[in-house]
RNA sequence: CGGGAUGUGGCGCAGCCUGGUAGCGCGCUUGACUGGGGGUCAAGAGGUCGCAGGUUCAAUUCCUGUCAUCCCGACCA
């Protein structure tokens, strides 16, 4: 591609509204523009980079023995109602009613197909001897986000590869599940991304069910958790803990139980600045409604409730939060005064509430606090849990070393996702004693331009980008100095077309600007290579070759320049397939 | 949906408090000089000051409403 031909506007200035690097760097590299909020226009080169990440997972998802086809973006209402989403989704189902005549039909642009292909797969799979299979698509996704955000990393219209199997037992589903999370892998791989597979809450298959695929980034939204020295890594609401559970015998030389006024003070913020206390005194105390029936569940003061933890450790189906009249009548108090001491209700706590010595808490009666709370004494736990996000430090539930916690970003989620689907629309197939079962299925996605924008979150320096040549707009990018000499055009050209007839994506910068503009843009917008072709050089019969990251170019002679630089691309390819 | 901020040429901003002529830098066009890390000089083009209403002789400026965008939070199969 030459320059002048292309539309790559570049700019000098950070547009004001761009706040972290990709969404900055990618505006400024002209690779995308924004039309309103969550809704982004790819420009050539932004499209170019997608459409290599969408090349790669193609290639992998074939070698993976998946499928590719392509389902339609209009969904019928119907579909979403049969399986409950429609209600589930809320206002990021984006509906839309449309005339027929004098009829209206109501549709939804797809967030997601699940519906749609197993509806599909209801229809075609009659036989145990059709299944396993596996398809995918790689097309536009519409989910309306009640607030965009980040420029591309979260849009309310977005490019994504959905998977799905379809299989007869659980093993076919587990050697699916296991092709698809291989699958990722490698793409990841091949795209140059850090990535993290972490263990992510696994829906009704239970077990090691549900894979995120995460990069590690600063300005990501999601939380992981991960040990270094065994490798476990999951996100913030599955992470264990290695805790164990403390001892529950009286402190030694506890302070008196008293109870003091803390009038209108209820929540743990307001109590620490009127008692000049550290939320780590304090105990947290949260009713819950656990199948019906109240619970108190106790935490320390500055930690966070985990309710799939919580809802495990009761054993319960359906877990929320009490309602005001539910907590009145088990307190006896108004919201933000509860306590164990004395409460109307059982008590389930973390492991490190029995650890507060002269703890406080609420004390059951409207405006009013008990300080020296004390575990045996004042109330009575016969065991613990963990029954709160992890924080950094947590020791490792596998080794017991202490653990990170950082931000990521997702690219990638497998999920086995059992019968759900096909329970509710039919999908079901005669197995070899002729008994009816459903499909179990499992799902896989991948969001392409996360990968891009990933990459340029991730991947950049004060000049600009830096692609890895895999998802790289261009390979290459040639720079002729001076456009007006005919004499160094022609070799420009020469060396332009032989690079092309190699196979080499090359951009020609043949725009007719200064060096030094022509180099800033080369930078900003990170091809891997460049090779300018100057007067002084073109005299001695040499090009300049330099790598994005290099200090300084490298005299190539004229005659081989193609093919050295084809060598370097070729290494660099290699070395990320390795 | 709660809280905060901002809308002035393609981009970044000033002007507004204290009403009266719309300004700067970058970019763009033309020409000359230049020519290896975002050049210099000269001459130009480009604006319903987000939109609607109100106050006023007069509104970019004051008032009301509205829309849009961004940030923090809630939400996110």
């Amino acid at each position: 591609m030459r320059w002048t031909k292309s539309l790559i506007p570049t700019m000098k200035e950070t547009p004001a509204d761009a706040e972290i690097p990709s969404h900055q760097l990618m505006l400024r590299a002209g690779l995308i523009h924004q039309l309103m909020a969550g809704a982004y226009t790819y420009l050539p080169l932004g499209w170019r980079s997608i459409q290599k990440a969408a090349n790669i997972i193609r290639e992998e998802m074939d070698r993976a023995d998946a499928v590719e086809m392509l389902m339609p973006a209009l969904q019928p209402i119907d579909l979403f109602d049969r399986t409950g989403r429609n209600e589930d989704f809320g206002s990021v189902l984006i509906r839309l009613e449309v005339a027929r005549g004098d009829r209206k039909v109501q549709m939804a642009l797809g967030p997601t197909h699940e519906e749609v292909i197993t509806d599909l797969m209801a229809r075609h799979i009659n036989s145990y001897r059709q299944l396993p299979i596996t398809l995918y698509q790689i097309q536009t996704k519409f989910r309306n986000e009640e607030r965009p955000r980040f420029g591309v990393l979260r849009t309310s219209e977005f490019l994504m590869k959905d998977a799905y199997s379809f299989a007869s037992t659980l093993e076919q589903l587990d050697e699916s599940y296991q092709a698809m999370y291989d699958a990722y892998c490698r793409i990841f791989k091949r795209c140059g991304l850090p990535y993290i597979p972490v263990e992510a809450e696994s829906g009704p298959i239970g077990g090691d069910a549900s894979h995120e695929f995460m990069i590690p980034a600063e300005n990501g939204e999601d939380q992981i958790v991960y040990c270094e020295s065994s490798g476990y890594a999951a996100n913030l609401e599955r992470a264990e803990t290695g805790r164990k559970q403390p001892d529950l015998s009286a402190a030694e030389n506890p302070q008196e139980l008293r109870e003091i006024d803390t009038p209108k003070v209820g929540t743990i913020s307001e109590v620490c600045t009127l008692l000049k206390c550290q939320p780590e005194q304090m105990i947290k105390t949260l009713i819950y409604l656990a199948d019906e029936k109240p619970v108190a569940v106790l935490l320390r003061g500055d930690h966070e409730a985990n309710e799939g933890k919580i809802r495990r450790a009761l054993n319960v189906e359906s877990l929320e939060m009490a309602d005001e009249a539910t907590i009145e009548k088990v307190t006896g108090a108004k919201i933000g005064f509860a306590g164990p001491v004395g409460i109307g209700c059982p008590i389930i706590a973390d492991h490190d509430v029995p650890a507060i010595k002269d703890a406080i808490t609420g004390a059951n009666k409207t405006d009013t606090h008990y300080t020296g709370v004390n575990i045996a004494r004042d109330y009575q736990l016969t065991e613990t849990f963990d029954l709160r996000n992890a924080v950094q430090g947590d020791p490792c539930p596998k080794s017991g070393e202490p653990m990170n916690l950082v931000h990521g970003i997702e690219v990638g989620h497998v999920f086995k996702l059992g019968t759900k689907y096909s329970d509710a629309l039919g999908a079901d197939f005669l197995n070899e004693h002729e008994k009816r079962e459903s499909i179990i299925m499992g799902c896989y996605g991948i969001g392409v331009n996360r990968i891009v924008a990933g990459l340029a979150e991730t991947s950049h320096d004060e000049n600009g980008l830096i692609w890895p040549i895999s998802i790289a707009p261009f390979e290459v990018i040639l720079i002729p100095l001076k456009t007006n000499d005919e004499e160094l055009m022609q070799v420009a050209n020469k060396v332009y077309a032989e690079l092309q007839d190699q196979g080499v994506d090359v951009l020609m910068d043949d725009r007719k600007a200064r060096p030094g503009f022509k180099f800033k843009d080369a930078d900003l917008i990170g091809i891997p290579y460049r090779i300018v072709i100057g007067g002084k050089g073109l005299q001695e019969g040499i090009a300049e070759v330099k790598g994005r990251t290099d200090d300084q170019p490298e005299k190539i002679p004229l005659d081989d320049v193609v093919a050295h630089v084809c060598n370097l691309v070729q290494k660099a390819k290699d070395e990320l397939n390795g």
